[in-house]
DNA sequence: ATGAACACGATAATCGTTTTCATTTAGGAG
DNA sequence: CTCCTAAATGAAAACGATTATCGTGTTCAT
């Protein structure tokens, strides 16, 4: 009874499962890792649904996406809603949430300096952890 | 009498067209962007060569490679050699180079802070620039 | 001028991701 | 609980950017 239909979001199964999985894993893997494991642990799930999964979580805000340097996909299910970025291990994958308000208002102003609108941006940093450096 | 090649790196008809094309077009471009340039201006000049050229050049460095949100691959000849970051027009290309002493230092601190070592990082702002926005 | 190494490019192959579409399922109405 | 239908699933095919092949053409040191 309403003019725009916001989002169904049934319940199901392969659903259920594929946020079970990331609950647990606390690194950034790809799709096709995420369905591995799936299929390890004995979760029938199509990849196909995996990835509409993952991409209708990306949209809800409930997964991070970003992407190796190849350009691969990269999901997460992160503890905070609000924007932010990480601080990813090259080695073992482990991530750090941050924030950094004072940068995000820079961009903004170096992007409107230049008359640049509708502005978005990346930020990624990448380290080796303390468990890693020994 | 060293022990790595270094890099041939032959003058060809095919490399000069693209280098030409790379300091003209100051935006940074997917590679069949450039290609469809190319063959505008009458160069004959093969896709696979467009790729192959512009991968060497990244090697070189002497051109800048990022990647859209959509993961596809932007190169660009950039103008300063020292390290920067881009405000890029997600539709035309137009490219701006930033740089942010503040930012940098502050994402080597927050790395620091939490025990990572061998800091690296990538940020790219893009927006639509004012020509695009009309 | 020669020729071996290098480069080109049409084509096929990769490979992550998306689309298709026939079939199944969730969940609200009755 | 039963029905109905829009939503969801997934096997298979399509897509699209990038890379690998490999026979042919070019460069450049000798
Ligand atoms: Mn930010
Ligand atoms: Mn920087
Ligand atoms: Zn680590
Ligand atoms: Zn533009």
């Amino acid at each position: 009874m309403n003019g725009s239909t916001p989002t169904p979001a049934r319940t199901t199964r392969q659903r259920t499962e594929v946020t079970a999985l990331l609950q647990e894993v606390n690194d950034f893997l790809t799709a096709q890792q995420l369905h591995g494991l799936l299929r390890e642990r004995g979760a029938k799930v199509g990849l196909t649904t995996v990835y509409r999964t993952l991409q209708r979580m990306v949209e809800t805000g409930e997964v991070d996406a970003t992407r190796t340097p190849d350009g691969e996909q990269l999901f997460r299910q992160c503890s905070r809603s609000r924007h932010h970025h990480h601080l990813v291990c090259r080695m073992c994958g482990r991530t750090v949430e941050i924030e950094g308000p004072a940068m995000e208002r820079w961009t903004e102003k170096v992007a409107d300096q230049h008359g640049y609108t509708d502005i978005a941006h990346t930020l990624e940093i990448f380290g080796t952890c303390s468990a890693c450096a020994r």
